[in-house]
DNA sequence: GGCACAGTTTGCGCTGGCGCAAACTCAGGG
DNA sequence: CCCTGAGTTTGCGCCAGCGCAAACTGTGCC
């Protein structure tokens, strides 16, 4: 198996701080592969064999309950590591990895991991850095959840989405990938029915631009007025 | 300052596996101290400078919004690990740890972590995981009020704490800490009038015993079938 | 170019659970 | 023994957001 190119990994804040060496060595025994929009990386449940991280694309992180329901844990941007059940002693992948457009994707096996934690610390920090990052966002989620109206947490998770994923445009900031109503919904614990009038209303207040698949964010203060719950003052 | 004694760990499963040596290795370093009911072990958003092992007791993990609310985002048992902010690269308490009875807590210093993981990596292996398995309830947890109704949240929480915490007792079995409905509601999402409500009426129903500060479950089956939203059948 | 379908919008009625208020009960301390 | 305050119970009215239903629209495929 050829080495690739240590070109992928610069430029990615997690491994700002390595070494040419060290780049390599990740790279060794790495596998490069492209996930076309749709299909899943890995499925919820199953044994956890690799574990990953996205060169490009964006990736949608999907739970589904014993009854059959949706929800989406959250979405994976470029440079992040994902799928590292191995990390936390999990046998299965938690959740399915749904690419939400086109994606490439680094993948090494679990028994890579050993190995990889030893000779290149940086990256089993980098590891359980995100691991930290993940559950301090999950705990968030919980909060909002409990405290807030819905209202206030659908203009929270599209703040969130557009600042993590956001690509400017003349009208304002949008999200880079394709997202409907529903996967909003499902995020954010609602209905479409209730994300699409919201939507509306604030198309009508000029705060966002709506579209299929597709939203726009025009006046982020705004927004943080609502998601703050103090509306304009 | 004396060695702890290693008998403190055993019967702990998280050690179960390692070595008298082992244990006394862990042991170095480490600190045990008495935490009466209702005090802190630490304190949300502080700078974190030791990790935790519960030796005896139970506690309540606080978050506090912004806004002032408050939401217990779960109870520590004996013998798990807590407050490891240094396992996740963190440099502060995501959350406030307060003694729901008298406990008794081994504390490290931060700056014992890297040694302990280098010598005795089955502790880093158990700290890892159990923030792996943190992170999964709290998913589920995401994944509950996303999807359930108040009364199922409940009689999940309430079925999880027997469980977890549950005493025998003649008339069935009993949380063995004090907790109040309010308690349940900063657990679950809810008002404690809807917890009390609930729980009266299903101790009418015969499957729960209330009291103050108190909850026996007379009739697991019968809470599982509410929790599953299935009733009697 | 037209068709089919996925995604979106909007209306309407209902209800689960909250907010508010008030009464009650029990444990512990003085 | 009584008093105090924390914890609990219960009633009442309301409304945010859901369920259901139906119409609309834009995209991509044939």
């Amino acid at each position: 198996m050829p080495v690739l190119d240590r070109s992928l990994l610069t430029g990615l804040p997690a491994f700002a701080r390595l070494s040419a060496e060290d780049l390599d060595q990740i790279l060794k025994g790495a596998r490069s592969s492209r996930v076309p929009k749709d299909s899943e990386v890995f499925s919820q449940d199953e044994e956890a064999q690799s574990f990953h991280l996205l060169l490009s694309g964006h990736i949608r992180v999907v739970r589904t309950t014993p009854e059959g329901h949706q929800i989406i844990a959250r979405y994976i941007n470029e440079g992040e590591l994902f799928g590292i059940a191995i990390a936390m002693g999990r046998m299965t992948y938690p959740a399915s990895a749904v690419a939400a457009v086109d994606c490439v994707v680094l993948s090494w096996p679990n028994g890579a991991w050993p190995d990889l934690v030893a000779r290149v610390p940086a990256f089993a920090t980098a590891a359980y850095q995100t691991i930290g990052t993940r559950l301090e966002e999950t705990q968030k989620q919980v909060m909002a959840m409990a405290t807030e109206q819905v209202e206030q947490r659908i203009a929270r998770t599209v703040l969130r989405l557009v600042q993590q994923s956001g690509r400017k445009t003349p009208e304002g900031i949008e999200i880079d990938f394709p997202i409907t109503r529903q996967d909003i919904a499902e995020m954010t614990g609602t209905t479409l029915h209730t994300v699409s009038r919201l939507l509306s209303a604030w198309e009508a207040q000029g705060l966002v631009r709506g579209g299929r698949q597709k939203v726009t964010v025009t006046d982020p203060h705004g927004l943080m007025l609502i998601a703050e719950n103090r509306r304009r003052g």
